[in-house]
RNA sequence: GUGAGAUUAGCUCAGUUGGUUAGAGCACUGGUUUGUGGUGCCGGGGGUCACGGGUUCGAGACCCGUAUCUCACCCCA
């Protein structure tokens, strides 16, 4: 038999997905976010140039290959690289004003699956351009809470900043000292990152590296005037919003061409994969793929993540079943649903069966009203109905469905 | 990529030191003295025991390999 590859899962029961979906769909066009659909497959050129090289995405985990025509080209492994190419393609950097795109679809890493993380998985995600301010950041804080909310996800928000391209090269530069004056005393994959992102061995999970890493120099007492003021706008925001967060220091993103901002939304109960959303401003991407330096802020959910957490409200019973107890009168209660179904759900039993066996099946399709025409009523010209959830009978004409 | 644990019916799982025809609950399906569901009763279908080798008179069980799932690491949403 032939199987979906390893990571990559069907989905059959849709509902939760649908939901989720919905919702987010409602909150981002209420920010006044319009949809944006950019091609699964792009050059690999366009990931390498954005997510960094130095990143585990871009360095061992992109479905990669060359096709037929030559062309080095890649499954997207995540969402914003391909809008702001189609950003810049579009000339809307160079067109001016704001531009505000949500997007939702599969992305592709060839990594280890386990619950909460797959190899193709999929993300609800948003994308600013033209806002510099970090009230932006503020507008897009609010939307993940606004979804999470309706979603009814209990969730912690972790914020941090990244500095911008004054503070963040001499921060860096004084990391990479202190992790050169401690090399005997950090762990092997800390020795590695020195080397390939020097940032991300803030969030190392080994006990004595953090040890270490609370004399190491803190990316907030780094931070430039401005940089350092829009955090504190922004802490100020939230708190005048009435939304808990938690600065995070140690908060950083895997991806390279964020800056400023950062910000994770955490849940317990899904495992080491505790990260549901994260996103953060990325002011100098659009400059860096050759478009006109444009401000730009954004994030994106896990879905999959996501749909572990949500609880999908109980369905009410609706709409009708329509059965016939003889094999002559199922033409009929075709026609008879054909008819409702113009306003209504409709389903039909198409063979004949006991009344008890068509009850217990409307019952199952959680049907609202049970209809049923039998040799009784068929003399009468009516149809049997039962109210399925006030237990109600009655008989009408069926020429008044 | 590293380490660990799993895999028996559609689902959740039993299956004794290796020994007849591999079981249960749920789900599905049919019937249930007369036309009343979700909540009675009786029946029925459904398994190449993940796949491939090996040990053995005999393997669902023991050994090896592969695949997949799960957990942790790495990484990340």
């Amino acid at each position: 038999m032939v199987k979906s590859l390893r990571g990559m899962n069907d989905i059959i029961d849709s509902n939760k997905f649908q939901y989720f979906l919905q919702t987010a769909t409602n909150v981002a066009q209420n920010y006044g976010y319009s949809y944006i659909e950019t091609p699964l497959l792009e050059e690999t050129a366009l990931f390498k140039r954005s997510v960094g090289e130095s990143s585990d995405i871009v360095g061992k985990e992109m479905y990669q290959f060359i096709d037929k025509g030559g062309h080095d080209v890649c499954l997207r492994p995540e969402g914003t690289a391909g809008v702001v190419r189609a950003f810049i393609q579009n000339k809307l950097d160079k067109a001016g004003g704001k531009y505000k795109f949500f997007y939702h679809g599969p992305m592709f890493r060839y990594e280890r699956p386990q619950k909460g993380r797959l190899r193709e998985f999929h993300q609800f995600g948003v994308e600013s351009f033209g806002e510099i301010s970090v009230y932006e950041d503020m507008n897009i804080i609010m939307m993940v809470c606004d979804i999470l909310n309706n979603l009814n996800i209990d969730f912690k928000l972790k914020i941090n900043s990244l500095g911008d391209s004054n503070c963040m090269p001499q921060y860096r530069e004084n990391l990479l000292e202190f992790l050169e004056n401690h090399l005997d005393d950090i762990c092997d994959d800390c020795v590695r990152r020195k080397d390939t992102n020097p940032i991300r061995v803030l969030d190392c999970k080994n006990n004595k590296c953090q040890t270490l890493y609370e004399n190491a120099p803190k990316l907030l007492d780094n931070l430039c005037p401005s940089c350092d003021e829009d955090f504190k706008i922004l802490q100020n925001l939230l708190i005048s919003n009435n939304i808990n967060f938690e600065v995070d220091p140690n908060l950083v993103r895997g991806l390279d061409y964020y800056s400023k901002t950062a910000f994770e939304f955490i849940s317990s109960g899904i495992g080491a994969q505790n990260a549901i959303a994260g996103g953060g401003r990325y002011d100098r991407l659009v400059e860096f793929l050759d478009g006109k330096a444009t401000p730009a802020v954004g994030f994106a959910i896990g879905v999959e993540r996501l749909l572990e957490l949500i609880e999908l409200p109980e369905d009410e019973r609706d709409g009708w079943y329509f059965g016939a107890l003889d094999e002559q009168y199922i033409s009929l209660i075709l026609s008879l649903s054909y008819k409702k179904r113009k306003n209504q759900k409709a389903v039909v039993s198409l063979k004949p069966r006991t009344l008890k066996a068509h009850l217990k099946a409307a019952d199952k399709e959680n049907a609202r009203y049970c209809a049923i025409i039998g040799e009784n009523e068929f003399q009468d010209h009516k149809i049997w109905i039962k109210d399925l959830y006030q237990k109600s009978e009655s008989v009408i004409d069926f020429d008044t469905i």
